[in-house]
DNA sequence: TCCTATGTTGTATG
DNA sequence: ACATACAACATAGG
């Protein structure tokens, strides 16, 4: 499920953990969750340390505990976090749960998309994989030189598709690729090498807004987007275009492999 | 039974 | 080396 806005309620879920000491750590060792981080090297980094904090980077979540160990978690398709009782036993897709003194930390992910990594470092600065990652849509580094440059690299690839590229929109996702699409009124299929600037302009203004109004929205309290975005409409066959005065039946097909939906009435700027 | 699912990644091809 | 395209990963639900 987790995209930008789910991922930062995900990761505040673990909030009621901070300041408590990890008294016990529960582990599905074998499964691909663990393919990256032994299960067992998580056991023993994390048991006895204390959760200072964590920060979310697109669809990324980094937990700091101290001293010098950072647990970095991608949710992938189906991860979830969310808090139990203290003592919570592990459930059949509890890959991960860290019992605290007053509350237990689940992680849950039925498909295993996701991933842990463990880092443990000098110092108190996160690891260096981390500080290397590329700009976010709200940061300063975001700027419209760099989503056309960005385009401008990969000019073949579809639109959607390329707005789902992490390396150049981190957090963005399947929703969140389509809206931006829908607002800018130009269809999911168009080579991203045709945008020119002034559309450039207008990419990088939709893909801040619809991260932010989502950040404010989902990601603060699950609560949904308006009800006038494509989001809301676009999940099963039979949706209609919110766009007041259209109102038309949205399409979905299959673009790279991935469900897409957009209105061919409104996004017709080829 | 078959199809779909809000994500990445390895691999093949040009 | 780089851009592009797709199968694979594992599980649940309609």
């Amino acid at each position: 499920m987790p995209e930008l806005a789910e991922v930062e309620y995900y990761r505040k879920q673990w909030d009621a953990g901070i300041g408590g000491t990890v008294l016990r750590v529960q582990t599905h060792p074998k499964v691909r969750l663990f393919r990256e981080a032994r299960a067992r090297d998580v056991v023993a980094a994390l048991t006895g340390r204390q959760l200072r904090g964590s920060r979310a980077h697109g669809k990324q979540l980094l937990m700091e505990f101290s001293p010098g160990a950072w647990l970095a978690l991608h949710l992938g398709m189906t991860g979830s976090l969310r808090t139990a009782v203290a003592g919570h036993e592990a459930g059949p897709h509890d890959h991960l749960v860290l019992s605290l003194e007053r509350v237990a930390l689940v992680f849950t992910d039925p498909r295993q998309f996701g991933k842990i990594r463990l880092d443990l470092v000098e110092g108190s600065d996160p690891p260096q994989w981390w500080r290397d990652l590329p700009p976010q849509p709200l940061e300063r580094g975001f700027t419209k030189e760099a989503v056309g440059h960005f385009l401008k690299r990969f000019p073949r690839t579809p639109l959607k598709t390329l707005l789902l590229d992490q390396r150049g929109f981190p957090g963005i996702g399947n929703w969140m690729a389509d809206e931006i699409c829908w607002r800018l009124r130009v269809p999911p299929q168009r080579p991203a090498g045709s945008l020119d600037e002034a559309e450039i302009a207008r990419l990088w203004r939709e893909v801040r807004h619809v991260c932010r109004v989502a950040l404010e929205t989902v990601g603060k309290d699950w609560s949904d987007p308006p009800s006038h975005w494509l989001m809301t409409h676009r999940w099963r066959d039979g949706g209609h275009c919110p766009r007041a005065g259209c109102h038309r039946p949205l399409r979905r097909a299959s673009l790279r492999g991935r469900t897409t939906c957009w209105c061919p009435h409104c996004q017709t700027l080829a």
